[in-house]
DNA sequence: ACTTTAAATGTAAACGATTACATACTTGCT
DNA sequence: AGCAAGTATGTAATCGTTTACATTTAAAGT
């Protein structure tokens, strides 16, 4: 790698066509406010020098960067690293960047993160994650553009795209009970995000449809991993009168429970009907296939944002809330007899 | 979302503190250089300021933005958003921030991602893919560092991170051979790529180390993919002397062939012995657990973004072919037997 | 006390595109 | 031909930091 030649400058393609930066400028930015030939001559010239844009002055000069901040809590995680592919699609195809903050669930480094909104490093922000607490949030959403995806957050009055997750647990859990299941347990999400309260919420109003009071030890908290869906399966195994049907805030979690339960001698679906959520890539892999809430992951992605780029171009845009439809997809884990499925 | 109250700006500061600007500037970015007092009293003024430093000036005038893109074939891939995770673990740690430039393995997008290389938009840049040509890749050497991580390329000098994928592509079938194996087949990924190449190149040279000559019904081009997986399974399992064992490129193309195998009543590993690659997180979760080659994805990141700093740092630093230990992880596919893994 | 040397701060010129405003050039109409 | 209205181009200020160089202040040495 040799340093960099001097670098051709707008003035130099101006010279050589025989025009004003202004005209060069205007060729660029705005072709048709530019005579054909005049144009042409401006473009041959760019050709010839090779020239390449500042894009850095450029951005100084506009205030503006056509990048935009994700931040995710982790982006090795299927179901972010979907919304992420789409919100890069769209991004892509509006010629925006995407700057990519993976937070790895620490808060901290999602309030380091915010800063580089603050220094108008970008043009707008979606947020993949409920943590931020709700003052610091209002302060950024009257300065910038901000899409909340995925997450859900009460009393804040922002752009949000999500689905509806009480009736998506509430469907979930509603199909359990449907086969004649009562003793119906929850692995629920981290506690400290909506989006896991709703599911939980979907739960206990199917529970209570079935005049079923809730029942706290048919009740855990789990973070969405594989590992803690063990972990709490073989707590609800150690219950005298145990569950016969689960509902699992998370795929992830819902073949750790099954794996709990299958490593016990325990059949899965004959004696444990499992529903999961998310339909991650994995769920219709594993054996036996996850009866799961499929949320429509890449479209969420696009449609966060496509909201977002409103936000930006009018900065007036009033806060919209888009709710997605989800979708539940029936496998073998919930006891359903379906056809054979392999991919 | 208000307009952006009117920026406060360096000579504000400036102005409070009773310094010059250059002072202020100075505080920012070499604190040392500035006596304590009026260190103090800048610093004091830019709390009661609020301030916060165009960023985007700074970038222009230091033609230098703290930036990095990653080119990714696919970021909803356990292995690339694996690595991208370690890439921005690391980028992080060094005060630097990651541009995602996700191609979905169109060749044309990644082509255009290069822009924003030469733009200058980006200080380096980290390619977890293969396929731009040598005359392109040659040019850009020449002036924006660069390293290679996963992939490897012939006849480019680069620098490179990587693991050594005919040593483990031998490995992975030695041990199938070893186990008395003879007619072992295997699923290759993308031919276009020097990685797919190396691995089938082990698997080659391991039949050859036991007097097997390479037999082209044994060998099927996939796309790492679980589909292909499962369609040249399909393939190898028409043949009349069908295959006793399988090395597959990727461990979703290992579950894909499995599922095959499967679906047609043949038990892994007892009548289909079966090896992957990359340990993707469900390696451990499918059953049987897939015996593979664990390639260190986080690390890869890490230390492909280690690599790039030093090239960033110094423009003269010789390209570095770093390879990275990978370890076979034995799991229930290849029919050795173990004790039961249940994370 | 008076140089000499070093440290701290200030002055002002960059960086390279964009764009408001001024000017020159066309065109169409009478 | 002469003028108005519209179109195309040019001029030059501007964006907010950084930094080479100049100047001032402080410290050290005799």
């Amino acid at each position: 790698m040799l340093g960099a030649k001097t670098m051709v400058k707008m003035i130099d393609v101006a010279k050589l066509a025989n025009v004003s930066t202004a005209t060069v400028s205007r060729v660029l930015r705005n072709p048709d406010s530019v005579k054909k030939k005049t144009r042409d001559k401006v473009l041959e010239s760019i050709e010839q020098l090779n020239y390449q844009p500042n894009v850095l002055a450029r951005h100084f000069r506009r205030s503006k960067t056509n990048t935009i901040l994700v931040i995710v809590p982790n982006i090795a995680n299927t179901i972010f690293s979907q919304m992420v592919q789409g919100i890069e699609a769209t991004a892509s195809q509006n010629n925006y960047r995407v700057l990519l903050g993976n937070s790895n669930r620490n808060v901290e480094k999602e309030y380091d993160f915010l800063n580089i909104l603050r220094q108008r490093q970008v043009d707008g922000m979606i947020l993949l994650s409920g943590k931020i607490d709700r003052d610091t949030l209002q302060e950024l959403l009257e300065q910038y553009p901000i899409v909340l995806a995925s997450e859900y957050l009460k009393d804040v009055e922002m752009s949000t795209v999500c689905i509806n997750n009480i009736k998506c647990g509430k469907e979930a859990t509603k199909h359990l009970l449907a086969q004649g299941h009562r003793r119906v347990a929850h692995i629920s999400g981290p506690m400290n995000s909506m989006l896991s309260v709703d599911r939980q919420g979907g739960y206990l109003e199917a529970m209570n449809e079935y005049g079923l009071k809730r029942d706290n030890r048919l009740i855990l908290e789990g973070d969405f991993s594989f590992e803690s869906g063990y972990e709490r399966m073989k707590g609800f195994l150690r219950l005298k009168d145990r569950p016969t049907a689960l509902f699992a805030a998370s795929d992830e979690m819902a073949m750790g429970a099954i794996k709990a339960a299958k490593a016990e001698g325990i059949a899965v679906p004959e004696e444990l009907a499992v529903v999961g959520f998310d339909d991650i890539r994995f769920s219709s892999i594993f054996e036996p296939g996850i009866t799961t809430v499929a949320q429509p992951a890449v479209e969420m992605g696009n449609t966060s944002m496509e909201l977002l780029l409103k936000h930006i171009k009018d900065p007036a845009f009033k806060p919209e809330l888009i709710m997605l439809e989800s979708e539940m997809i029936i496998r073998e884990s919930c006891g359903l007899k379906v056809k054979e499925e392999t991919r």
